[in-house]
DNA sequence: GGCGCAAACGTAAACGTTTTCATGGCAGCT
DNA sequence: AGCTGCCATGAAAACGTTTACGTTTGCGCC
């Protein structure tokens, strides 16, 4: 009521009992009577008492919090991965400590060393997290879900995204609705997503359209580079009859470069991305791509993580991963759109702030 | 080295100091020899101690930690706002617990409560919040910022996007460029954005075109809304020659209206919207909007919470607001755009995950 | 040499919990 | 009636820090 806060001691002196019954009831541990239970909880509303976290979990050694390391990402791709993540910590009672934006190796260490003593395990998701930076910066005791990333672990599972198969799904379709000639458009050679993608293009082209030469022209997931690669491949002779792009960006911009030069997409060159951002679906014409469920991905994340802290459910590590669904629209001529119907989205892509 | 981490003891044990010195050193406080700061700094270090962060808090009531509790957010609006945040956070050694995507009032209450005690101060986005809940729910000596609320505190500063200016300048602007009669698709009654940017319309039509009758069709934020509206708008005798949504995605879904019935845009009718969403400048005609610096209001609101949290800084609480920029692209009429050149997005929608 | 003073350092209390262990009472059994 | 054992409860230790306060030490000055 007053200037401080209610303790434990405030709730068990003002209901008459001791301070270990005052604890036991509101853990639910039992061993009270249900009058005295009553009573406690009576206090410990009328005080508003709410226990000190910090004293808690400096005598468990629990915080009762995850953290999360993520990279600089942006829009619907983070968004989507923290509301995953958010709501099945919220489920099981966890709290989110976030830490993104962070670029470089050095900044990566430096976030999760800070998260030290604060956390109870970690998700990560980072291009520079490997076997070695684990070994240097992890604590002993905290267990970590590692996102998308390459490294085969025995301590740490990894959660993957399964581009290559999503990747095969979509050549698979190209070829299938009639373009045995398929290009693709790569992404930056470094990136693990882009790689998968790529391996994907190679095993569909190989097992569905055998004796077609590949077509790769680079890019770096850029609208930029999408459209020099769109140009560069208008030049190629024989022209490619599909055009998968490792991302939807790259996609965009090679569907302006195709439309400068008077191409149509679907009725000259098909066209389709990946990751389905929200932008897809509205460019003319709608853009067939490969969807990955990214709450999901934090979701799955979570959970997976949750149970390494349950000392009772010891799952062995393990690399696991998650697969894509290739949603057809116009771009790849495989579906005929109408003209001017709105869509429906998904959700309202800024849903009111207040 | 073995299973259990160092603590301060172990340290001054190794260092034959007492426990008091290497705290001292380890925070800088001085009183202490240079010699046996490096003493306790090598042993530290060897060790590889970290100090407990619960131990710490629970002494000092600090936690170094603040916390955001946020609505069901989506898309650019949330990872531009927890950006601006965190690395607004990470420049003053914050870290940042994150609860979003609750609904309702009853799960704001519960996130809030349950940050008692894990934070020092709270970021407050929440249509539910206002001055009885934050009476009810928030411990006394907890510091917070409330963002986009109505609410006067003279507790609690609130930092607004000043979403009536933004209106006022696009609405100025279609008048200017010889649109006299503005017609205005409001979102959602209840919405304080909604609210503000439907007075900004009001306030601007009544300064600049006076005389000219305000037309208002209901919208409620969704594209589909708007797509109505837009159908609504053509029925109307005389046509408006402009149409300003209350935000961008029932623009969208406006312009599909006025296709659908032949109507051309920017020819026969001018339209602009409100956010600048990225889909915004990739549908055609490119639209026109009023832009949120959404990571600068993240800043701003952590810069103000960490003021708060200092003593000695006591600015008083206060109501800010902070402006948008009106973006012109083509579908306001007062700028030509060539047809085929890639868009410079602000930032790949999509950074490489890994 | 005694005195005072400041600097360096140590002792111990305090923070608010959880949890172990001891205690007392009471019921049920022999 | 006396013993056993269980159940509700309380006292107190422990968690790892920070910090107020007390103690030692070294040193300059009379």
């Amino acid at each position: 009521m007053t200037t401080k806060n209610a303790t434990i001691k405030d709730v068990a002196r003002e209901a008459k009992v001791s301070v270990a019954s005052v604890s036991r009831v509101l853990n639910g541990l039992g061993g009270v009577t249900p009058e005295t239970q009553k009573i406690v909880r009576e206090v410990a509303n009328r005080l508003n008492y709410i226990p000190d976290n910090a004293a808690r979990s400096l005598i468990t050694g629990r915080t009762h919090t995850i953290g999360a390391v993520l990279p600089d990402l942006y829009g619907e791709f983070f968004s989507e991965l923290i509301r995953g993540i958010d709501l099945a910590a919220r489920a099981r009672g966890l709290h989110l400590l976030v830490s993104s934006s962070h670029d470089g190796v050095a900044d990566a260490a430096a976030a999760v060393r800070a998260m030290r003593g604060r956390v109870d395990g970690m998700l990560i998701l980072s291009e520079y997290v490997d076997a070695a930076f684990l070994e240097e910066n992890l604590p002993e005791k905290l267990s970590a879900v590692l996102l998308n990333s390459p490294v085969k672990s025995a301590r740490y599972p990894v959660l993957n995204i399964d581009n290559r198969a999503g990747a095969i799904a979509m050549v698979q379709h190209l070829i299938e609705t009639g373009h045995q000639q398929v290009a693709f458009i790569s992404g930056p050679k470094t990136n693990f997503d882009a790689q998968q993608r790529e391996k994907g293009y190679r095993a569909a082209m190989t097992k569905h359209a055998p004796g077609m030469p590949l077509t790769i022209v680079d890019g770096n997931f850029t609208e930029e580079s999408g459209y020099r690669a769109g140009r560069e491949l208008l030049a190629k002779k024989p022209r490619p009859q599909a055009v998968f792009a490792a991302n939807d960006m790259m996609a965009i911009g090679c569907l302006y470069a195709f439309k400068e030069a008077g191409i149509d997409v679907p009725g000259d060159i098909a066209l389709a991305g990946f990751d389905d951002i929200l932008i897809a679906r509205y460019i003319t014409p709608p853009l067939s791509t490969v969807q990955v469920r990214i709450a999901d991905l934090g979701r799955i994340a979570l959970d997976r993580l949750a149970a390494l802290l349950n000392p009772a459910d010891s799952t062995p590590a393990s690399v696991e991963t998650l697969g894509c669904d290739i949603v057809i629209r116009e771009s790849c001529g495989a579906k005929k759109g109408s003209v001017a119907a709105p869509n429906k989205p998904r959700r309202s892509p800024r849903p009111s702030p207040t």
